[in-house]
DNA sequence: TCTAATTTTGACCATATGGTTAAAATAAAT
DNA sequence: ATTTATTTTAACCATATGGTCAAAATTAGA
């Protein structure tokens, strides 16, 4: 039976775990400093979470399910304008990212680390990739887009959501003057990548 | 002095180096893993390179030298056409990760770790940013090209050339049947990236 | 209030890991 | 051939790290 502090220590820990492991990985993270963090004893991480290994399975696939925008209102009615799936897709990922900029650096992180995990987690997560893949196949034969494969453009979409996220450190240093000035652009940036994928994928008249 | 042996011992770890921290990073990696895998003892290692971040640190400036497209025949012939950076971009990124897919994980996995290296790291590459920054200015300026922030398409570029070699493992496990398969499409990327830019940045008629 | 259950801690353990050292093996110099 | 310099190894060392345990502190239940 769990009372109010056992809910407290369980929620600082994991908020602890979730700095960490995030900001360092699995292999860089150390237990002692999440208990630091969550300013507890490091036995206790142990008492409430078994092990680093199930700790950080709780973190990974709390952030692996918070990594993907929800694009329901889209898929949901059978009438799906594939201009609003890009928009739904690329605000979708701005605001998750905007949030937790050190999302897509960990989870493509931690599975390259350990790519045989995937499958179950893509399972768990109750994703629908040939929904999305539908949609755009729909518009193309519908001759609203120019012809290719689907899949390309989801691709496409993805990378330039996600990349900037990524690469922060790196772009900023080459093209801007500071990180601030970086993150001002990522801001603006959720219209120029609708805009620049649209132009691409809309037919010349 | 140096003879044949010593040139090939080295070689040796430096290549087992190699593998083992850009499949494994820094935190990740063993010198333990990296002797075995070089055939040698341990303490050999030490003896070649001091300490694991020394020899990290010979790893890491050479993969990273090695991330940058040579770009020079576009830059160098004071007249620079946008289309030909954007192929010689992109065809440059393709050449490198197809060959060393796992550069691109590795390198912004470690800077994120430790980002404060990066100014450091960008003088001694001798790029010149500004340089592409104007090819592309310039194209706007002559009306060739749409109205953007220049930033923005280098941007855009670089994100679609690398981001589908990061997300490989997510990318493939969700859209294609096998990473073969997925491989097989990176491989006619380097057209449809080129003609998705293309087609976004040329004005309409 | 008194007892039982739960939570938290400090001290400890086993092992992994980066690193060292002295001696053995090999190559170079004479 | 003998000596000297270099390369390689096995055996260690110190420390960091994940994990355990028994006792102390706290909370819940009677």
């Amino acid at each position: 039976m769990k009372n109010k502090k056992d809910q407290d220590t369980e929620q600082k820990i994991l908020q602890a775990a979730n700095r960490v492991f995030l900001k360092k990985g699995y292999e860089g993270a150390r237990m002692q400093e999440i208990a630091n963090e969550a300013g507890i004893n490091k036995a206790l991480l142990h008492y409430y979470f078994r092990s680093k290994e199930k700790l950080f399975d709780r973190i990974f696939r709390e952030a692996f399910s918070n990594f993907w925008p929800s694009i329901e209102k889209v898929t949901k009615g059978g009438n799906a304008e594939i201009k609003e799936l890009i928009e739904a897709a690329v605000n979708g990922y701005m605001d998750i990212l905007e949030d937790k900029p050190f999302l897509p650096a960990f989870i493509v992180g931690e599975i390259n680390r350990s790519p045989e995990r995937i499958k179950d987690l893509l399972l768990s997560t109750g994703l629908q990739p040939e929904k999305v893949l539908k949609i755009v196949q729909d518009a193309i034969d519908a001759g609203e887009i120019v012809e290719m494969d689907p899949r390309e453009l989801i691709v496409n979409i993805v990378s330039l959501s996600i990349f900037p996220f990524i690469g922060r450190p790196l772009l900023s240093s080459m093209f801007w003057e500071s990180t601030e000035e970086f993150d001002l652009f990522l801001k603006d940036r959720r219209k120029t990548v609708y805009e620049f994928i649209c132009r691409s994928i809309m037919k010349r008249t």
